[in-house]
DNA sequence: TGAAGAATCGCACGATCGGTCGTAGCATCG
DNA sequence: CGATGCTACGACCGATCGTGCGATTCTTCA
C-alpha cells in the first residue's frame, strides 16, 4: 500500500491523502474480486462496479491491468507474512517452526475472511503456464521465496538435530509445497474441504520420514 | 473421433465419410493447440487459422466452445489411456503396476509428441475454479475415476501383501496425485525439467512408508 | 449425370476486453 | 480565499470473443 507507483517520477509531492485512501480501498477490493475470480478475471469494468468508482478513474492509480494485478499480488503477499510467516518464525527454529508454518497455512487457506482461499497459490498455477511478463515474473519470484524459506527451515531442522543428516532440504521444501498445493487444487476441483486431514496426514508422514 | 454429435438426432444416416476426416483433423489441431494455450485459449478464430477451415465451418463439427473443449478432452482422455494406463494394466496387480503407472506418467508429460505436456492435468488446474458446467463436471469426472484406479491398484497392493494392512488406499492415491500434480506445476512454474528426480524421490518415499 | 443435401464460407451481430482523451470538480496549500 | 493541479468522470476506440444466418460449393448416390 504504500508503494509509490513508478509513473510519479516527478518532484515527488507530498503525499496526496485522498488518493491513498481511495487506492487503499481499491485494492481491498480488487483483492476480494481476485480471490473469487482470479487475477485474469480481475477486471476494470468488474473491479470499477464493486469498488464504486468509475472505470477510467482507476486508470488514475494503476497503469496498466498487468500494474493492478501485481500491486495486488502484493498486497496479498504482504497479508501472507503478517499472518502466516511472521507467526510461525516467532516459533523457536526447527521443527516446530515448520509446523507453525504448516499450521498457519491451513488457517489461511480456510479463513473465511478476505482473501477467501490460497490466493497466492491460486495465481501460480494462474500463471503457471502464462506467457513472460512482469505479473508471471513476481509470482515465480514469490514461489522462490517461499521454497527459499522452507528449505532453511529445514536445514535448521537439520542443525537442531531433529531432522536427519541424509535428509535433502530442497527435496523436503518441493514436497512440503506439494502437499500444501496438492491440498488446494483438490479442494478448488471438489469443492470440499474433506481434504485438509489428507494434507495434514502427508505432512506427517513427511516429518516421519525426515527424522534421524 | 468415433462420438456421434448429439445434434445428429435425425434419422441416423450413414457416415459422412468427409465431414469424419475433416473432425479427425481439427480434433487433432485443437489438442495441439489447447497443450500450448489452454483450452480457455482454444479459440474458434485461432483454432480455424490452424486448422486451414473457416471460423463458421467449424460449427457444422462443434455445437459451441463448450463442445469443442469437452471432445478434446475426450480425445486427450483417450490417448492418456492408450498411453499410459493399459501398458500399466499390462503389469501384474500390486507395486509393478503402480510403478509402471507413474513411469508412464512421467514419460507422457515430457513427450515431445502431440499433446505436449499433461494436458489432463494442465486442464484439472484451468478448470478448478471455473464456474459449473459441462467441461468443469468433465474435469472433475475424469479426476475421480483417476483416483479411483490408483486406488483400487493400492488396495489389490495391500492384498498381493506388498502394503501394510494399516495404509489408506484413498491417502495414497491423494498423495500420488498430489506428487504428479505437484510436478506438472512446478515443472510450468519454472520452465525446468530438474524436478522429474524430485517426483520421483517423492513417489520412492511413499512407496517405502507403504511397505508393511 | 443430375438432384438432394451436407459441408463450408463470408459476413455481421452484440458483448466485453484493455485502454485513451478531454474535461469538470474538488482537495490542497500558499 | 483563490489559484493550482490532482482526482475522477463519461464517451469512445479498436480488437477479440462466441455465435447466428444466408449463400455457396462440394459430395454423395440414385
Amino acid at each position: 500500500m504504500s508503494i509509490r507507483p513508478a509513473t510519479r517520477t516527478t518532484t515527488r509531492a507530498a503525499p496526496q491523502p485522498k488518493a491513498e485512501r481511495t487506492k487503499e480501498r481499491v485494492l481491498r477490493e480488487a483483492l476480494s474480486l481476485a480471490s473469487r475470480v482470479g487475477f485474469t478475471g480481475l477486471t476494470f469494468g468488474t473491479l470499477a462496479e464493486q469498488a464504486g468508482i468509475s472505470k477510467s478513474g482507476l486508470f488514475a492509480h494503476f497503469d496498466s491491468k498487468e500494474d493492478l494485478q501485481i500491486q495486488t499480488l502484493h498486497v496479498a503477499e504482504q497479508m501472507f507474512v503478517e499472518r502466516v510467516l511472521s507467526p510461525a518464525v516467532k516459533e523457536p527454529r526447527g521443527v516446530s517452526r515448520l509446523k507453525r508454518l504448516f499450521d498457519g497455512w491451513m488457517d489461511w487457506i480456510h479463513s473465511g475472511t478476505v482473501p477467501r482461499g490460497d490466493i497466492l497459490t491460486a495465481a501460480a498455477f494462474e500463471f503457471d503456464d502464462a506467457p513472460d511478463g512482469p505479473m508471471r515474473a513476481a509470482v515465480v519470484e514469490g514461489h522462490g521465496k517461499m521454497h527459499g524459506t522452507i528449505e532453511r527451515m529445514a536445514r535448521q531442522s537439520i542443525e537442531e538435530g531433529q531432522f536427519s543428516r541424509k535428509l535433502d532440504p530442497a527435496q523436503f521444501a518441493f514436497e512440503f509445497l506439494g502437499i500444501v498445493h496438492a491440498h488446494h487444487h483438490v479442494r478448488r476441483l471438489l469443492r470440499t474441504d474433506l481434504h485438509a486431514r489428507r494434507a495434514r496426514a502427508a505432512f506427517e508422514r513427511l516429518l516421519d520420514s525426515s527424522h534421524p
